[in-house]
DNA sequence: CTGAAAGCGCTTACAG
DNA sequence: CTGAAAGCGCTTACAG
């Protein structure tokens, strides 16, 4: 690969003068010196060395985003939006996939560490998670889910105890009178937003809550329904913690020949686009994941993440099929 | 963040012997040292600079991927089965996303080539995709996708023709004598064998197919065949591409009260995870992912990749209740 | 405005 | 077995 040297010689210039008019600066140029630089890049295809600019100049024009399962629609949906607005800057971005296991997630942010990525996003599988590495090397991080506030870290977030009670208050105005919670794992911060957020819409009017949790993954949530679903006093409505739950939901009532809302009504939650295609089209908490993307990389970049700001975005309630006819209206 | 520099003043011993016991090579340092580099290290809780080790050492250990929509389900499946067998080779996996668009898969990948990754992995938007800056930096590539010979690259890819064969004979067999093909954009090179595998099932057995094409998202295939299907004479079973076309036609299905499989039956083509929770179960032609995802870093790594080696993996047509009751068993 | 030089943090021949 | 030094390809004060 061609080098600053090279261009330098064929300009008739030096390495630092091929560094001015590449980089637009710091020093200025004379349109003279300028041109010639140019046109020996041009021919000879120059690329600057990413590794070698980064070494020296301390910035690598990456950020790293740590997901817990990047073939799930949310966190490809929120990937995707990430990489637009990093793009938007010029900058890269890394994803790694934690596969739901701690270690990894791990063993990526230090892999990210060491290849100084400039910040990291950071979804963690944890309620905890080990930021150590990061602070060490003074890397902005941001998380984008709520934690609690024993982590000495920034998160941005809708406010899931206020969008759980949308839901739930929409259920219960349905008029069902018991309701599951399929919920994520018990101990979860998030799970414990979701509980509060749905006992606080249905307590008041006296609906009974049966909650039951499963991995994030559909084929868990399916086999959990399964199990609850065929029992003959199963409850009339479903709040689901994802969308993925949802789906997993609206199979095994598919497989036990119940009908969607009319013997069970369901919610789901996320948002992502395929929510409005599943049969019928779910009822969904829908997340900002553009506004998401685009305040995690301003605070990232601004410093803001620096010290512990919890900061929250607005969610939309979707109301669409999954949950009954709007008899309320 | 701590140095080579500052483990070995505190060991007492230079940079070079810190590399070696860091690197396990390539000299030999004597136990003594070595454990006093180790201590050291420890202490300061040193962490190799990633960049600075790339520089001189000429490799990253890293490799690209670039695919067209990682929120697709088939794609973030085989990102996450990439990852996997890049660690296990402790290679870190980048995830470049081109938005289905020609202009950021071309600046995906000279990022890539700016950040010296070691290998490319793509999934290409385009039939004859520019590689110009991967050979020119001799880095090496695997597509995962038919390309046509004029294309200086390797690949690796079931049989598409073969598959296609495969799904349309079964549906052949069902005994539907109108069947739909839903394919990709119509001058691709795997679409060109989803048509060929398709007929050559078809034409001996003197069935009609009807061909139109739909973009890869959901939502495109279910505005097609929600046309296509609100005739009269609609197909009696539609041969899709994708599976995210598949779900696009059980969508546009129930929209029209057209029960799956009895009024119009569907297959898909991919096989991932959630083929097996549709509405009902798709039938689907399953693409063995990681076994894709081994063979092609076995290429790059191997320096197999280099030349037009064109290889083929075998597929498996995953029969579920999507394509009709099994009566010809 | 521009060139020679130091420095980013590693790795690896080169001498001992 | 180990240290001093050059080199990877940039960037950026430092002198002119």
């Amino acid at each position: 690969m061609t080098t600053a040297r090279d261009v330098a010689q064929r300009a008739g210039t030096s390495t630092a003068v091929v560094s001015y008019v590449v980089n637009n600066g710091p020093r200025n140029v004379s349109p003279a010196t300028r041109e010639r630089v140019l046109q020996a890049a041009r021919e000879l295809d120059y690329r600057p060395n990413a590794l070698a600019r980064a070494l020296s100049h301390g910035r690598t024009s990456s950020v790293g985003l740590v997901v817990p399962d990047i073939a799930n629609r949310f966190f490809g949906e929120l990937a995707r939006a990430l990489e637009e607005a990093a793009a938007a800057h010029g900058d890269l971005l890394l994803i790694g996939d934690s596969g739901l296991d701690p270690e990894r997630e791990r063993s990526t942010i230090t892999a990210f560490v060491d290849r100084r990525v400039d910040a990291v996003v950071l979804v963690s599988v944890h309620d905890t998670p080990d930021l150590e590495p990061l602070q060490q090397a003074g890397i902005p991080v941001v998380l984008l889910h709520p934690v609690p506030d024993s982590v000495p870290a920034s998160s941005i977030s809708i406010d899931y105890e206020e969008a759980a009670y949308a839901a739930a208050t929409h259920l219960v105005e349905h008029g069902y009178t018991s309701i599951a919670l399929l919920n994520g794992p018990a101990d979860a911060a998030g799970s414990r937003q979701h509980r509060n957020g749905v006992h606080r819409a249905t307590d008041a009017a006296g609906v009974a809550i049966t909650e039951v949790s499963s991995g994030i993954a559909r084929a868990q949530a399916a086999q959990v329904m399964l199990d609850l679903l065929a029992r003959p006093d199963h409850p009339r409505a479903v709040y689901c913690a994802t969308d993925e739950q949802a789906y997993g939901v609206l199979f095994a009532c598919h497989r036990l020949g119940l009908s969607v809302p009319e013997q069970v009504a369901v919610t789901g939650f996320d948002g992502t686009e395929h929510s409005a295609y599943s049969l019928p089209p779910l009822t969904t908490v829908r997340q900002p994941i553009h506004d998401i993307a685009r305040r995690a990389l301003d605070m990232v970049r601004g410093g803001e993440s620096a010290g512990s700001r919890h900061e929250t975005v607005g969610f939309e309630l979707v109301v669409r099929e999954s949950c009954g006819a709007h008899a309320e209206r």
